[in-house]
DNA sequence: GTGAAAGCGCTAACAG
DNA sequence: CTGTTAGCGCTTTCAC
């Protein structure tokens, strides 16, 4: 139905090979001539060549498979982003799915991306992989995996890129613990079970243990990295709780959904409750007010691990089997000034 | 180097036919007892078809391409959601492109996508598409296409789901100019090329007509779908004109982005200037103020979308070509209470 | 420089 | 109920 090599063998009186030849751009095999020849009849008949049947003799079908659990958190299109424009100008295409932190979901995918055949994985895991299917996928398929953002016990993995959680949790807390405050900070977390969550929460603890703060466990809750979550969060802290001095959410979503219940409570931001998020994406510094944050590079972690994946694809060397990007601190206008800010 | 369909058959002392009937369950093929005993192989081996090989013979790739302007606009995410969980569940995969509304960029991803042989389109088109190319889908590809939220002239298309963009914006102008009021309301758009942009134009015009109201270009500003467009242009307006009384903003996220403006500019919202938003994006009623807006089901367009796609994919009916879904305002912070409001 | 032929993994008649 | 055969559109030896 469509027109194919063969039809364009006939039209130009060559033989399949050379048309081959002349797609796939091959050095030393055609005559200028001929080939012009050929390529203007492709050109004038519009063939696009059969990818499908390439990919089914090459067994390479430059086809990337994404895995995130939540395209509705404006973390991830940034982190997509990022693999899409180093997978696109290096000619791949991607498929994204959504696990909505599923593990079933996320499996199925998986599954689905292993029958299409694609070259590689990028994973944002949300909880467990099925330690036996995980096995398969190197045993039998050969797919390399890059990890992005999260961590999974237990899974072996050819590359990952991730932040320091702990590191960033710590010095943001940290931050909020200046000037010799003794306070315990509020903990507005994530999903329990997911590592960044767990990580960002061991910070915390650092942060609190350094200056001897005891951790009061009705500060600290964990919901899911939601905007409404946050909104149901702070507002059950402050209902059981009382007013709290400072929290620290473990993403900036988290801390809109925060804010926003603050106010409808009459707190005012930061000068009776201050707040630290944690991502930087991209709107917190246009709401008001604007998110002090840890900010991580969520463009270039998507970037970096496309770019991971498909050295290891090319056979390429990918120096750190983990790389490990920075965070830093943006104080904005849920925070007060703190003394050695201006330094 | 993968295991086969030729080794399942080796292994099981059958054809590969039979094989390939079990794999595809195909009614009344094969004994209830050879149907395990393959079954079982598979499932021990941890066989899986190559999908390839099955789409260059069934000539169908379970694939559907999808070309969106802008993935880091929250509006769009929520479409591809909403295409997603339909496609998903009709055992679709997608391929999912932002065109960064550049003709250019989106013309290569459908050819891509042509290529790599998707049974089908979705597409948000920015700008026109090459009429050539066009063309071409149809004629050589027989793929069928699916527009989304932007219409494109010319473009010839299979279905359509959009949303009327005259009339929200004509009754959200006709809102804010409720009570008798005769200032123009200020327009802060997106591109003014990407239709939605001009008919929203075009609902604010009528609203205006429909009162007398001049229009003074003044207060008409073009920019992009973002945050910080949205930001510059109520700046350029307010510093250029001087304050204004109301301002509708061609979707939400520029919205956001002229109430920092404002914000900066010390301009309370509503009392000085009330502002109107488009789309009722995910964050909308969270930020502060939460943002009056006339909500569009984004998540039933994606959704519809894929549904209509599929039906033409599988020969069916799809009713009208055009499916034009209803707009509906939400009043929030960023107005005054209206006459009438209560009722 | 070019062609013939084989084969990638699968499905789809057609026999039996 | 099952096997044989052909062939999808392409690339890739191997000859010439």
């Amino acid at each position: 139905m469509n027109i194919t090599i063969t039809d364009i063998a006939k039209m130009s009186n060559v033989s399949k090979a050379t048309v081959s030849r002349v797609i796939n751009n091959k050095i030393g095999g055609v005559s200028q001539e001929t080939k012009e020849r050929i390529l203007k009849i492709i050109q004038d008949v519009g063939y696009k060549p059969n990818l499908m049947a390439r990919s089914i003799v090459t067994s390479e079908t430059k086809t990337i498979g994404l895995i995130i659990p939540d395209i509705q958190n404006p973390f991830f299109p940034q982190m997509v982003r990022g693999v899409q424009d180093y997978a696109v100008s290096q000619n791949y295409t991607v498929f994204l799915c959504n696990s909505d932190s599923n593990v079933e979901k996320q499996q199925h995918y998986i599954d689905t991306f292993l029958q299409k055949r694609v070259d590689g994985l990028i994973l944002t895991t949300s909880g467990d992989i099925y330690p036996g299917h995980a096995q398969n996928m190197y045993k039998q398929y050969n797919v390399p995996v890059v990890l992005l953002d999260r961590k999974i016990a237990g899974l072996s993995y050819n590359a990952g890129v991730f932040i320091d959680n702990i590191d960033g949790a710590y010095q943001a807390v940290s931050y909020l613990l200046k000037d010799n405050l003794t306070e315990q900070v509020a903990f507005l977390g994530g999903p329990k079970e997911v590592d960044t969550c767990a990580e960002r929460f061991q910070g915390y603890v650092q942060a609190h243990e350094e200056k001897n703060i005891p951790i009061d466990p009705e500060l600290v809750s964990y919901g899911e990295y939601t905007v409404e979550s946050g909104y149901e969060m702070a507002e059950d802290l402050i209902n059981k709780h009382g007013p709290v001095g400072r929290i620290f959410a473990a993403s900036d979503i988290i801390a809109i959904g925060a804010i926003r219940a603050l106010r409808k409570m009459h707190i005012s931001i930061p000068k009776e409750t201050e707040i630290i998020g944690f991502d930087n994406i991209g709107i917190s510094d246009m709401i008001y007010p604007a998110i002090t944050t840890m900010a991580q590079p969520i463009y270039d972690i998507g970037y970096i691990a496309a770019k991971k994946l498909i050295k290891l694809l090319n056979g390429e060397e990918i120096g750190q089997k983990n790389e490990i990007l920075p965070t830093k601190l943006i104080v904005r206008e849920t925070t007060k000034e703190r003394y050695g800010d201006r330094e």
